[in-house]
DNA sequence: GGCAGCGCTAAGCGCTCGCTCACCGTCGGC
DNA sequence: GCCGACGGTGAGCGAGCGCTTAGCGCTGCC
């Protein structure tokens, strides 16, 4: 009970990867600011005050506000790609892949809230280079989505007429969590990653099939 | 072909409410200058420049900023609820109002992208007071797809689990267009709204039963 | 035809923003 | 035990912010 960061089930603290200790100290600050105000209602000063240093210290370990938005949306786009990459690859018929994939990128969105908000929503407020490189991310993850669906076409499991459409409302539908889901509303993110992987088999016509867990 | 106003199919021209034609003006120019950069991200005198105004300007007609964005998010909320509720109220099966709401709600999020992005997406913005104005209209917009979806489940047409959950994800799904659609993309409101329409029928349980317009 | 009222502008106030710079304490290497 | 390197601070820069104010020109009324 120090900090509640057990919501996702998985890995227990993530930002590992973010090396100095205060410069991941600022990064965490800087993702529950921008997750709670936007990019640009957030004030370097109240980043630095949030890690317990003084805004000078933010531009030793990085070179600009921009440059903090950019580094956590490039961290989380890896981490969303790899949960889907990870759903997509292993063994089961399409659909249980398909369950799978929604079941944990919902469970992501709603247990790491805040990190997801800034992740889908902030990225307009990087520059253009930012921008493409995240792009290219999110084209991956589409296609990683899409890829499930047309398996499950081909084999007969799904009944899908638009693949590029069902793929777009799919992902849209999983996105949005981060917007709407609160830890103090009715939902567990297990209850919400579950009843949305239930709601994805029906729309790709391979409802009520949710045979075992 | 003035300023390509009708994309919605519906009226010609929004914002007709907005009565001193400045005034309208300059809440049609802050509509895009939001939607496009954010709330914060936006200035005033961004707004009186796209107005053709000066910036003080705006402050003949509005005593803030953020009252115009209250003004906007009001009166598309209005709207929002009022497309919810012809399509709640008129005659037909559930599947039927079901369809023609979503649709048409679609259809409005993705045909006036600028408005509905301010409308969805800026709430955070406001005052504790407006923002408490805000979101009873969205318990309305809420409980007014309920009403169907639980029309729908008691006439056996529908085959629901949870009602409360499938209806936040029918909401969801609709709002997040305002997030990815894009005019320059490959579908045209009516086409994504003639989908969402279907994928929802799908979601309850009532899928592929669309016989007729 | 003078004038009150109103819509609007030019200029600028006070403030806070992102970011910089001169300086300082601590700590490992010799 | 001194010293360079490095992580950090306090103060503050220039710029741009939301918003105000003094005044100007147009328009309708008598």
């Amino acid at each position: 009970m120090s900090t509640a960061e057990e919501t996702t089930g998985g890995e227990v603290e993530p930002w590992e990867e973010v090396t100095p200790d205060a410069a991941r100290r600022l990064l965490v600050a800087a993702v529950e600011a921008f997750a709670e105000r936007g990019y640009h209602a957030t004030t370097t000063r109240d980043i630095a005050g949030r890690a317990g240093m003084s805004p000078a210290a933010l531009y030793i370990h990085y070179k600009t506000k921009e440059e903090l938005l950019h580094r956590i949306s490039r961290i989380g786009h890896d981490k969303a790609l790899d949960i889907l990459r990870t759903a997509a690859r292993r063994e089961g018929s399409a659909a249980e892949r398909l369950a799978d994939a929604v079941g944990s990128f919902v469970r992501w969105h709603a247990g790491r809230r805040t990190t997801a908000r800034v992740v889908q929503y902030e990225l307009d407020a990087l520059g253009p280079e930012a921008r493409a490189e995240i792009v290219a991310l999110r084209r991956q993850v589409d296609a990683e989505v899409r890829g499930i669906i047309e398996d499950g076409v081909a084999s007969g499991e799904f009944d899908v007429p638009d693949v590029h459409g069902t793929t777009l409302a799919v992902l849209s539908l999983c996105i949005d969590v981060a917007r709407w889901f609160t830890v103090n509303g009715p939902r567990t993110p297990e209850e919400v990653g579950a009843l949305y992987a239930d709601l994805v088999l029906r729309m790709v016509g391979a409802g009520q099939a949710s045979h075992g867990s």
